[in-house]
Order: structure tokens, then sequence, then C-alpha cells
DNA sequence: ACCTGAACACCGTTCAAGT
DNA sequence: ACCTGAACACCGTTCAAGT
């Protein structure tokens, strides 16, 4: 046992040497437990037990620490089922997409930090080298390679953002209140379908809420959306292979 | 003329009656200009040529005037099309889409503001409302309607959210230079598509490059990927049309 | 009724000073 | 080399006091 008599430890909590990886991932439980309101950089050292001052030492700044963190949730996506031959293109892409959504979807707080930051970090890249990998496994030419991949990562991170978005109800009071009142009966004149569908649209539909989350709905809402999509991808792709395969021969 | 006496304007730089109206309008003009960090409540107030306090009187708080500006983005978005007889179901959703784009892409700061605010606005009803019928015109039953409506939202917003993120360069010299080494070529072993791909994608796919835009793609892109979609809406509501139909008889 | 200045409880970041 | 306290230039919001 190498544990220092308890004299020492007397008034510092948890006092284990600062580097920039505790930091981070600090950083992160703070995130994930109170929000991005609750993760300050005075916050953030007092969890840790040191100055303020002292976190600038290890970490450069707060957007890069920010940045740090996005990159510490996709290190959780999994890039193994799109390398494993036994799948078919499209079962791996359908993976890769699935991974990404669930990274995303269990850090609920995670789009309060993604603002204007690119994710050029290695475990985005990871990710992209996977997409692009599906893509050409798809039979996607290079000369539609480009908005494939836009439009993938338009779908798959828009959506996961926007839910995880829609998840969190806006903490102010007359904020509350004004979104209430817009889905009384008496706002909905003027729009029929609302109207008629609201009782199945309500906490289902993105927007169309004012507390609590999608009701589950978004799980399937993103599955739905993404089969749509690859039904494209299959379709364009195998056009383009017989295509080329016409010329070839 | 009622213009008042020169020596009352001593002083008071633009004094016209305050009221919610103009603050919107002047906040929206701060945030366009000069992002959310031109954006506080001290900055506003003094291009209104008034005092902070007085702000209060008129906006009950600052997440309440974002959503309001959020709302006035959204008063661009042209739902007429989508009732007009003349178009066919599938380009009045189009549209649509892209007019939807079109007002979030003018705003390239808009998605600094959008954070977990839920959009439940009159424009963002007008813009449901609009969505839900076309998606009914195409054929979509009530039992998808959701699924489709989310997938919808999740693919125009979501793209749109991402692109304007991705526009705006990080004005952290740290985060600036973590980027373009990220890019470098030596970090790209191991990344065997991106490397060989990495020029022709750089500065045009999502996420692949440190400053600048995405050099137009991004409407070539949010169209290809749109396509892909309506795709497959238009031939998931015919097989439904068919299908219903079928029963009927 | 509407506006003001001052105050409260916060921010991110820097920097001379300590060990 | 690493950490500290104090300071700087900001935040959103409130509230007694003015007119």
């Amino acid at each position: 046992m190498s544990q220092p008599h308890w004299l020492l430890h007397r008034g510092t909590p948890e006092r284990r040497r600062l580097d920039g990886e505790t930091i981070v991932e600090q950083a992160h439980a703070l995130l994930h437990e109170g929000g991005s309101a609750a993760l300050s950089m005075r916050t953030l050292a007092a969890a840790l037990g040191t100055s303020t001052s002292a976190l600038y030492r290890h970490v450069p700044s707060k957007p890069w620490l920010l940045v740090a963190i996005v990159d510490l949730v996709l290190a959780e996506v999994d890039t193994a089922p799109t390398y494993d031959p036994a799948e078919p293109a499209r079962s791996r892409l359908e993976s890769l997409s699935m991974s990404y959504r669930r990274a995303l979807a269990a850090h609920p707080h995670l789009h309060e930090v993604l603002t204007s930051q690119v994710a050029l970090t290695p475990n985005s890249m990871r990710i992209a080298e996977a997409a692009l990998f599906c893509l050409r496994e798809h039979g996607i030419g290079d000369d539609e390679l480009t908005d494939a991949y836009n439009a993938w990562c338009g779908y798959v991170i828009g959506f996961s953002i926007l839910e995880t978005k829609a998840r969190n109800v806006a903490p102010d009071p007359a904020l509350q209140n004004a979104m209430r009142a817009q889905l009384e009966q008496a706002d909905l004149d003027g729009f029929p379908i609302l109207r008629e569908l609201m009782a199945e649209l309500a906490d289902r539909a993105y927007g169309l809420r004012w507390q609590g989350d999608m009701l589950g709905s978004g799980d399937a809402s993103f599955g739905w959306g993404l089969r749509a999509l690859l039904d494209s991808y299959e379709r364009r792709g195998g056009a383009q292979k017989r295509r080329t395969k016409g010329t070839a021969e």
C-alpha cells in the first residue's frame, strides 16, 4: 500500500497530479451531469481541487477543451463493422450510422458544445475514413463521393444534434409559457393538419412539444430516414456499377 | 414634418421609443454582423441608446430574445408553393426544403443561437404544417407521417445547421493549429482513402477543412441528398397509395 | 409607466509572485 | 516546472430610486 499518511491529505480533495487527459475527462463528466452551464473553468478547477489558472498550464483554452470533449465522445463510435468482410456494404454503413447516432444520443448535452467547432480530430477522421470506405463499397463513384458523404453527415449528425437539442427543454420559465401557449387549441387555427394530428404528433414529432423527450420515437424515425437514404445510395451505386461495367466491356 | 427641435436630440443616439419588435430586430442585426459574441444585453442596449435594464421591460429574458430572432429568420421561409395546385407533390416539398435551407444558410450565425431552444413559434408551426401537407400529398400514410416528418426535419435542418457550423472557423489560435496539424500528410497514415482523396475532399466535404467555407459544395450536396430522400418518399408514398387502393377495391 | 445606476453573482484569461 | 491569488474586462439579471 502506497497510501500516504492521512495528514498529508488534509484539506486537499483528491489532489492527483494534473494532466490534460484528466482535465478533459473531468470536464466531460461535469458537462454530462449538469450541461454546459455547469462547466466553467472555475467549477472544473474546483472539481479537480486546483486553482483555475493552473488549468491553463495543461489546456490552451476553453474552446480547445470543448473540442477535446467531443473527440472523447466520438471514441465510442465503432468502426470495426465497417471492415468486416462478412457484412454486405449496406449493413456496414447502417452499423456505422447507428453507432454514430448512439454515441451522440448518449450524451444529451454534447450539442451545446459542438457550436462553431469543426470536429477535425483523430476520432472524427477515423469515422470519416470509415464512412468513405462504406460509400465506395456501395459503388458510389468518386465524382459523387463528396455529395454522398456530405448528405450522409448531414442526416446522421444533423438528426442526432437536432434530437438532443429538442430533448433539452428550455429552463427559462418565460420561454416555457410562450411555447405551451403556442400549442393551445386556440393557436392552431389556420393549421388544420397540425390540429387534426396533434394528439399523434405531440411529443413525438420534432419541435411539436414543449417538454419531455420524443418518447423514443427518435430511434424509429432515425432508422426510417436512414433506410430511405440507404435505399437511394444502393440504387445509385448499383446504377454506377452497371454503367462503368458497360463502358469497360 | 414632425421633426423635433435638434436640441432635444443632443446626446441621445437614435432614441426611438423602445418596444419588443425593435429590440428583436436590433438583436438580429448584431448577431448577423458579429455573431453571438457581439450580442450581449449590454451591447444591445448601447446600440439602441438605452440602459441595459430598460430592455427587461419589453423582453423577459435573453433566451426568449434568441428564440424571437430564430422566428424572425424563419419568416423568410416561403410556404406559398406548398399550396400551389399546379405543382406536383414532389416539387412542392423540394421548394419548401430549398427555401428552408436558404433561410438558414443566409444567416451563418443563427446556429449559435439555436442551442437547446425548441422552435415552437408561429413561423416554425407554419412550416411544420406545410411540410406535413406535402408529405400527405406524397401519399405517406398517417402511420408513417411522424417518422417521415422527423427524417425530413433531421435532414433539412440538420444539414443546414451543420453546414453553417462548419463555415464558422474557430477564432481560437490554439484550435486552428491543432486542426491544421491534423490535416498534415503525416497524420493521414492509417487513413488511406482520406489521403488518396484529400485533394478532392478538402474544403468540400464536411469536417475535412480547417478554414474557409465548403466552396459552394453545400448547395450541390444538399440537393443531392434531398433528391435521394425524396426518391424514397415518392416510392414509399406510391406503394402506400397502391396498397390502400387495393384493400379498398 | 418607463427608465436609470448600482449592485450581485458570475464568466475566460493573464500575470506577477511564490515554491 | 508547476501552482497560486489577484486582477482585468466582461457576462445576465435584479432592484431601489428617480421622472
